[in-house]
DNA sequence: TCTTAACGTCAAGTCAACTTAACATCGGGG
DNA sequence: CCCCGATGTTAAGTTGACTTGACGTTAAGA
């Protein structure tokens, strides 16, 4: 029986942090949630909970919705 | 009825191949998989499978282990 | 007032990122 | 030969990252 699991989330000292810096990039950028949501191709629901939510995108998606807001990785969610 | 969805993996042109940067930086560095395993707090499987397949770990997991490779997350998984 | 765009919330489905456990193989040394 | 560390494979479980759909709220403009 194993114990739980899942993919490894934010520690808890930063938790929701991520999402703000997001949300603030991608008004600097001057994008909408939903061209967000295109521009990366994922769905504005996913968007939403990227900003709002305790949420741990994979990888690739957060490569690349950090060169849509013009950021290296690290800085947004490092 | 939903599409089929999940987290977002490496495109085709491009898959598998941060498993091969992933095990060569870490050789790089001395680490044995068990090493790196413990270094970034996840299991010795997980590593075998960041290395050996089509994977895509969480952008948290990403940067532990980019940080123990001593590399930017984008070099190795972009 | 109405209209529209943007954002927020909820629901239920699919897919895979993680876990432990156990066994097998490989390589090097005594 | 044996031993040990390192690596590879398989299995089955939990958790949550994604999806579409639908409805509600907010803000700005006509």
């Amino acid at each position: 029986m194993a114990p739980p699991s899942g993919p490894v989330r934010a520690p808890e000292a930063t938790g929701g942090d991520a999402g703000t810096r997001i949300k603030a990039a991608r008004k600097e950028v001057g994008l909408t949630q939903q061209g967000l949501a295109a521009a990366v191709g994922v769905s504005r629901q996913t968007i939403i909970a990227m900003e709002s939510g305790d949420y741990a995108p994979s990888v690739y998606l957060a490569i690349k919705v950090a060169r849509a807001l013009q950021a290296p990785v690290e800085r947004i969610w490092g």
